[in-house]
RNA sequence: GGGUCGGUACCCAAGCGGCCAAAGGGAGCAGACUGUAAAUCUGCCGGCAUUGUCCUACGGAGGUUCGAAUCCUCCCCGGCCCA
């Protein structure tokens, strides 16, 4: 199976120039292709990591893979899928999120063999109006672009649409054409939304050089009920560990409904076609084991943040769901700590009192309420149910500090014993 | 300004002298069930040092009464009607 009949397979082609002509290009030898995202925050999210995937696996095949930042048109604002009129970054934020999305995209992309990070800035800044008038805005018709998609619904919206947004596919274009013309770039990736933008630079590309140049997209991802998820619904699960710690991040996968894993498994999972459908099959037996979502939990946690987080995120996660908290490396406390509201003490005394523990900790809001939890078998200690008079510490500290205390199914409080608690 | 109806716990809403921490519903919490889902069923649902003929609480402040969410007075707020 070639690499076009692999992604197909996998459900990342939604719409493309001709495939066929593709796949014989690649039957010749290598070829170079760029991703690019722009650097509207200091974090990519789990929607780029498509495309970063989509980057590697022609890496693996033995192709090159430009993962191109969007300094410049960062600064203008793609009008895709927005309703309104984006806020320019200034010069300092956007420095500032190119180096941490640098970061990000080199754990999935080789970026130090065959790929490269590309900034659109370093070419985009010095052209002039004029030759860019000349060079790139000879060759579209604002009819063409007017008839957009992203263009058109911003027409018809009331903010309406600058000339600078309007700008933005023209932009892009010419880095499809720069790229091109530089690095023998001849195949441009991106999600389905950004299809008017991709064929944009390919047109410019025939009209300018008069050769051809490729493009492939993949669908937006489904929303949990099988549905289209919009650009802007759903809360974004971000790379960056500050904004979503590796446990959520672990956790957002493990979350997806069946529908959902069906979809992205094979999209996002760098192991085999064949394993991936075997995988589905498995999961078709028994959807209540949830195998494919972990599985792609622990593959796409593993390359984002490394093996030993996605370890730790796991055990943090069987700990919380049903897991037996005794027998869990102290990674997963480590881990759980910061995730759940955790309290730390000097002391093993403060275990003593369970009732007064509950309200200190604030899982319960009074003695009363901690009281009615214990009584209706409502709260539990490392895994075991507590009674009225039962002292925590009998149930002894796991890694010799932590206690983990569950009010019902979602509740958690991790207390600490430390020494260096004041 | 006059008249009238009303203001009860997180929300809606019963109660109209003691059996009222106060019906019922919703929300919430817990238990069972379950796939880290939904539905369903069950329990709880003001506080506490002494769980009690305890404290706090029925718009606010006083009063009547052995006893008031319930009766009286004044005040505040809302709906409706009249001017």
């Amino acid at each position: 199976m070639d690499l076009i009949a692999d992604l197909q397979a996998r459900g990342l082609i939604q719409v493309s120039t001709d495939l066929d002509a593709l796949s014989a290009r690649l039957a010749e030898g290598p070829i170079t292709l760029y991703y690019g995202c722009d650097p509207t925050a200091d974090s990519l999210h789990v929607g780029n990591l498509i495309g970063l995937v989509m980057l590697r696996r022609f890496q693996d095949a033995g192709h090159t893979a430009l993962a191109l930042a969007g300094g410049a048109t960062g600064m203008v604002g793609d009008p895709s899928g927005r309703s309104d009129e984006r806020n320019l970054l200034d010069d300092e934020t956007l420095g500032r999120n190119v180096a941490a999305i640098k970061r990000q995209i080199s754990r999935v992309v080789d970026l130090e063999g065959a790929g490269e990070l590309v900034d659109n800035r370093d070419w985009t800044e010095p052209i002039t109006l004029l030759e860019f008038l000349r060079d790139v805005g000879k060759f579209a018709t604002i009819n063409q672009m007017m008839a957009r998609e992203s263009v058109r619904a911003r027409l018809e919206s009331e903010h309406g649409i600058t000339y600078t947004e309007f700008s933005y596919m023209l932009l892009q274009a010419n880095d499809y054409l720069w790229l091109h013309d530089h690095r023998s770039c001849v195949l441009q990736v991106g999600g389905s939304d950004q299809w008017g933008n991709i064929v944009s630079g390919v047109d410019l590309i025939r009209r300018a050089r008069g050769t051809t140049a490729h493009a492939l997209s993949w669908p937006l991802l489904l929303a949990p009920d099988g549905t289209k998820l919009g650009k802007t619904t759903g809360a974004r699960t971000w790379l960056d560990p500050d904004r979503t710690s590796p446990y959520q991040f672990h956790q957002h996968f493990v979350n997806l409904s069946d529908a959902e894993v069906a979809q992205q498994l094979p999209m996002f999972s760098l192991r085999p076609l064949e394993e991936v459908r075997g995988l589905l099959e498995d999961h078709d037996v028994a959807p209540e084991r949830r195998r494919a979502q972990r599985e792609l939990a622990d593959e796409i946690t593993a390359i984002v943040h490394g093996v030993d987080a996605a370890d730790a995120a796991r055990a943090a996660g069987e700990v919380l769901f049903g897991g037996d908290p005794t027998v869990a490396p102290e990674s997963a406390f480590v881990a759980l700590r910061g995730e759940v509201p955790t309290s730390t003490f000097a002391s093993p005394d403060a275990l003593d009192e369970p009732i007064d523990l509950l309200v200190t900790i604030g899982l319960a809001t009074s003695k009363s309420e901690a009281r009615r939890l214990v009584d209706q078998r409502g709260v539990r200690v490392n895994g075991t149910q507590i009674g009225p008079d039962q002292a925590i510490r009998d149930l002894g500290l796991l890694h010799g500090r932590y206690a983990l205390l569950r009010k019902g199914k979602q509740s958690y409080h991790l207390v600490e014993i430390s020494s260096e608690a004041g």
